[in-house]
DNA sequence: TCTATGATCGTA
DNA sequence: ACGATCATAGAG
């Protein structure tokens, strides 16, 4: 595995080219002492100031300003009033696009994994990361961490194993209530860690 | 100030 | 199906 974090040009393309492409990709974590890596198997893409169901259809706030940077940096936000997501800044300051990160299937550190992921995820590693906000707390990502660069070295994709365009599935975005009509969801069909099948 | 609600999860 | 639990945004 090639461990070289992707270039910032992988991030200004736009984003219904980067979220299917994201999936095989690796999302590196320093946490700690600690190196978490998993495999990104479900994304979904929010298409700024045009798309209704994205944090970023009203314009800029305090919240979201993290959207409206230069891709290649990561967004968290806090919902629920429990839980932290995080999604991948993508295009060029301004557009206000992301891709969420939805589902990763674990490949290094799942001692640590398991320990953030606690009671919940015991006795079934699917659980650690088989969700926006489950994998936020599998990684330890969570309000500190908005705005990261991903170019830097606490956390970052690198190239991983691509997945061919003919073999991802698409489906409506999840947990949504305007917007449902585009297909903006994309998975890697069959993997055990993808949240929904 | 005040209030409704959410890109969710875990339990029943 | 439902409760937990609170930051955020928009209204007043």
């Amino acid at each position: 595995m090639l461990k070289t974090p992707l270039p910032r040009s992988f991030y200004l393309r736009p984003t219904l080219l980067v979220a299917p492409d994201l999936l095989g990709r690796c999302l590196v974590r320093r946490y700690r002492n600690a190196l978490l890596a998993g495999t990104i198997v479900e994304v979904e893409a929010y298409l700024g100031r045009r798309d209704p169901a994205s944090h970023s259809y009203r314009g800029k706030t305090e919240r979201n300003s993290v959207m409206f940077g230069t891709g290649g940096h990561l967004y968290v936000y806090f919902t629920y009033g429990m839980h932290f997501c995080c999604n991948v800044v993508t295009e060029e300051e301004g557009n206000g696009c992301a891709v969420l990160i939805r589902a990763l299937e674990p490949l290094e550190g799942l001692p640590v994994m398991r320990k953030l992921r606690g009671a919940p995820a015991a006795g079934d590693d699917r659980l650690l990361t088989n969700g926006p906000a489950k994998l936020c707390q599998a990684f330890g990502i969570g309000r500190a961490d908005n705005g990261a660069d991903l170019a830097g070295d606490r956390i970052y994709l690198t190239r991983g194993t691509p997945v061919a365009g003919r073999t991802i599935g698409t489906s409506p975005r999840i947990g949504i209530s305007e917007g449902k009509e585009f297909p903006f969801r994309f998975y890697i069909p069959g993997n055990r860690f993808v949240s929904r099948p």
